[in-house]
DNA sequence: GCAAGGTC
């Protein structure tokens, strides 16, 4: 039987462009189960015989790093747990299934070629894939192999496919180092902060205080030129400033050799000085050919900063459209780094392609008819060559920003093979007694690529009269002019992204990320221009971290990670050794900021007001029964000033006082909340909804305890009873624990285990002499435990002989007591085990699920 | 709900 070889790249164009080459057109060509990637399959001679192939792709990253389950809670985990506590990969984006959809292709394969991207990361998703296929084929030392490829050219695929290498364990690893150190520096710091001044201040206007080892740096960046900005001394400084009248009559103003003077009587003397002259003498004239060179090819990063500083397009927003305009065919695959044509890129065919366009068919003929410049030499990363116009595209085809966009890199291109600018730079100096002065002008000598990229050519005002050596010329006025020095403006994201690509933060495919996280957590607002202002809550942290441990906020600090990175990646340490170190080195600097952190909280109590001094009064906290204040702000939240607790609530609806009811479980007044208008609305008890009283209650899962008319814990329908076993207890139904169907009292410890295999068990209407409300259990027929088969029966759990068999009572062990006198306790009642199914879901799904218990 | 890195 012929032999298989699944071989796997990095996304599916790349898949489809290998498959191409190597099969010389001739692959056929598949969906794959997860309908995101595409097999393409063809027979060709490997270790000479001839083999099956099969080229597929996964995207990204397989798998995702993450802490284990129970490590998600924010309300159980101490953040300083992360730092050790146990982490688990997960499938990296689940609805693609590819750990499966690679399984399933790897079966009966003898050969795994690994085409990853020739990166870390590309390393480290060699081994992902690895790991996925291990179960379908047998994996060994000598049937798996990586292609080293720089280039997506026949020349270089055919070559790499003939000289195949092993993946790189150790450049994996060093992926996996940053992954873990990523995920638990940044999570502690994210959920320590969070927590700390969300439970203070009710103005912050951010749901989430976030620190990530790039995106602090990036805040960074804005809030220094933000400083810079603040603590600028304007300083005013004068210019001696001579205007000459030439022979035909012309005014022309002189540049001062010396610039600018600081201190105002030494201007002034030269003022006097030059004021004795009537003439200026022309001492020489010179004249030089430059150029103003044409652009290298683009790649993302420059992509990124034209759209913001050019077409006034977020980086976020303008690598979705390249994205678009790339899938839809129009341009080449958006992220590279390359800024360097591969040998054998055919420019004159994506500039042929160009040449009837209304908008620059003109200027490609003209490029065409005289002939191509060779390109200038770039940077050729080994990714993907630069980003060109892949088809022709007119103005109507296209929407705005996609058009614009698409704009800017066919001149692009175009430029990148026109010929520079040249001009000549006249340049005449001027003596007036002593002092010397100079007037440059520059006159156009070919426009070359600014024709095309229009926006670059010179302005009509910058030529120069043509004066001659040793001419006299007439002062017409000698004046100082007084001046201030300017601070500096505002970063522009253009300057930003220039900032992080030289410190390392980040990559080309991050870099918009990072930029657009800051600030959707409003640490930054985009001004005009696109210039990044630090909100007052950015400004805070930064100068927080400062105070405390500036190493926190330095951009060198993600480029010193790296180089421990680097360390495991050349083989020179281990990766257990260097987790080990920094994660030492992080949690150290994590408990330190948390020591510390009142030096940051001081400057917040500037800037924010605390939640006590914010919102309005609403509802009554079920422990002190004072008012509770709604704060409005992001999060909207409870705040019980009096006992210094915060409830979240769910966000983005209107929360109001329901019916003046409260909670049969723990007094606080009852709420409801509406999402807007016309939205449906579900009462809620605040303190339910921040502590679930049943298990498998997921917190915020809506109504809790409530009295709206179909929930089941409402004293007016089913679910309560009284506890006769203490005073002013309730007794409540859990629903979700059938078959052993569970009522335990929110006052004393008292849990009721009742009808084991019962259908069905509700709250009867009716009372017991003891005070307890009746209880009604339904059996199913077959399985009824009753006497006489009976099917139903009601009856009181304390008192009833009938019950008496059926009712197991017991005291919960270290329960703490839900309404103890000294507050109560944090925990919720009756979670004893995990588990999945009842309770879970969407509000309305769950009053679904519970009202089926009880009707 | 959290990071940063792939990519869709």
């Amino acid at each position: 039987m012929m032999k298989r070889a699944l071989m796997v790249a990095e996304k599916p164009s790349l898949a489809a462009s290998l498959a191409n080459i190597l099969s010389n057109g001739r692959s056929t060509n598949r969906k794959g189960i997860n309908n995101a990637c595409s097999i393409h399959e063809w027979n060709m001679q490997f270790k000479g015989e001839s083999v099956h192939f099969l080229m597929t792709s996964v995207c990204g990253h397989v798998m995702s790093l993450d802490f284990v389950g129970k490590f998600n809670n924010w309300d159980r985990v101490d953040p300083a747990e992360l730092f050790h506590c146990p982490t688990e990969k997960k499938e990296a984006v689940a609805k693609l299934k590819m750990p499966s959809f690679l399984a399933k292709e790897a079966k009966g394969c003898d050969y795994l070629v690994l085409w990853l991207d020739c990166d870390k990361e590309g390393e480290n998703i060699c081994f992902e894939v690895i790991d996925a296929v291990r179960e379908s084929m047998r994996i060994t030392d000598h049937n798996v192999f990586r292609a080293h490829f720089s280039a997506i050219t026949e020349k270089d695929i055919k070559a790499a496919m003939n000289n195949l290498g092993k993946p790189n364990e150790n450049e994996a690893k060093s992926v996996d180092a940053r992954q873990e150190l990523d995920l638990r520096i940044g999570c502690a710091f994210t959920r320590f902060q969070t927590r700390f001044f969300q439970g203070k201040y009710g103005d912050l206007d951010a749901s989430l205080i976030s620190y990530g080892p790039c995106q602090t740096p990036t805040l960074g960046f804005c809030v220094q030129r933000h400083d810079e900005i603040q603590t600028f001394k304007p300083e005013p400084y004068w210019v001696l400033q001579v205007t000459v009248q030439t022979s035909e009559g012309k005014e022309v103003v002189l540049d001062w050799e010396r610039v600018r003077c600081f201190e105002k009587e030494i201007a002034t003397m030269f003022l006097m000085q030059v004021k004795e002259f009537k003439e200026a003498k022309v001492t020489s004239v010179s004249m030089k050919e430059k150029a103003k060179v044409r652009p290298l090819a683009l790649n993302t990063v420059e992509l990124m900063r034209v759209a913001s500083s050019g077409l006034g397009m977020g980086p976020h927003h303008a690598m979705q459209i390249a994205e678009r305009l790339y899938t839809q065919g129009y341009i080449s695959y958006p992220r590279t780094e390359t800024t360097h044509y591969p040998e054998n890129f055919d420019l004159l065919e994506v500039l042929r392609q160009q040449q009837h366009s209304s908008d620059w068919g003109e200027e490609v003929r003209e490029v065409l008819s005289s002939g191509i410049n060779r390109p200038k030499k770039g940077h050729d990363a080994g990714d993907h060559p630069p980003i060109t116009p892949m088809r022709t595209a007119s103005r109507s085809e296209l929407d705005g920003d996609a058009w614009r966009l698409y704009d800017y890199i066919t001149r692009h291109f175009i430029a990148t093979v026109s010929r520079d600018c040249t001009y000549l730079s006249t340049t005449a100096k001027f003596e007036i007694g002593k002092e010397v002065f100079k007037c440059t002008g520059k006159t156009l000598l070919d426009p070359g690529y600014t024709i095309v990229m229009h926006w670059q050519s010179f302005s009509k005002n910058e030529t120069v009269p043509p004066f001659s050596d040793g001419e006299i010329v007439n002062i017409q006025e000698a004046k100082l002019q007084e001046c201030q020095t300017c601070p500096p403006d505002y970063l522009t994201e253009s300057e930003l992204i220039t900032l992080m690509e030289k410190h390392g933060i980040g990559t080309d495919a991050s870099i918009p990320v990072h930029i657009n996280n800051i600030c959707q957590r409003n640490y930054v607002a985009v001004g005009s221009g696109r210039r990044l202002v630090p909100t007052s809550l950015g400004i805070v942290l930064v100068h927080g971290y400062q105070k405390i441990d500036p190493e926190l906020v330095l951009p060198t600090m993600r480029s010193a990670l790296e180089e421990q990175l680097n360390l495991i990646a050349h083989g020179q340490a281990s990766m257990h050794a260097v987790l080990q170190h920094s994660l030492e080195i992080f949690k150290q600097k994590f408990l330190y900021f948390v020591k510390n952190i009142e030096g940051m909280d001081q400057l917040f109590e500037v800037s924010f007001s605390p939640l006590a001094m914010l919102g309005k009064a609403l509802s009554r906290c079920g422990k002190c029964r004072r008012y509770m204040k709604y704060v409005q702000a992001k999060p909207a939240r409870l705040h019980c000033s009096h006992c210094d607790e915060t409830y979240s609530l769910p966000q983005n609806g209107v929360v109001r006082i329901y019916k003046e009811l409260k909670c049969p479980l723990d007094d606080f007044e009852l709420l409801s909340w509406s999402a807007g208008n016309k939205g449906k609305s579900y009462p809620l008890c605040p303190y339910c909804y921040n502590h679930p009283p049943f298990r498998d209650m997921k917190k915020g899962s809506g109504c809790n305890a409530c009295t709206h008319p179909s929930c089941p814990h409402s004293l007016n329908s089913n679910g309560v009873s009284s506890c006769v076993e203490c005073d002013g207890g309730v007794l409540v139904l859990d629903p979700a624990s059938g078959p052993k169907w569970k009522l335990s009292c929110n006052r004393c410890d008292v849990i009721i285990h009742i009808f084991d295999d019962a259908h069905k068990v509700a709250v009867d209407d009716g009372t017991c002499e003891c005070g307890a409300q009746l209880i009604c259990v339904n059996y199913k027929e077959e399985r009824t435990k009753l006497p006489n088969e009976a099917t139903e029966l009601t009856g009181c759990v304390f008192c009833s002989p009938d019950f008496a068999n059926l009712v197991e009572k017991h005291r919960a062990i270290n329960r703490p007591n839900r309404m103890a006198p000294g507050g109560r306790a944090a925990r919720g009642r009756g979670r004893g085990r995990g588990g999945k199914g009842r309770g879970k879901g969407k509000p309305k799904d769950k009053m679904a699920q519970l009202a089926a218990y009880f009707v």
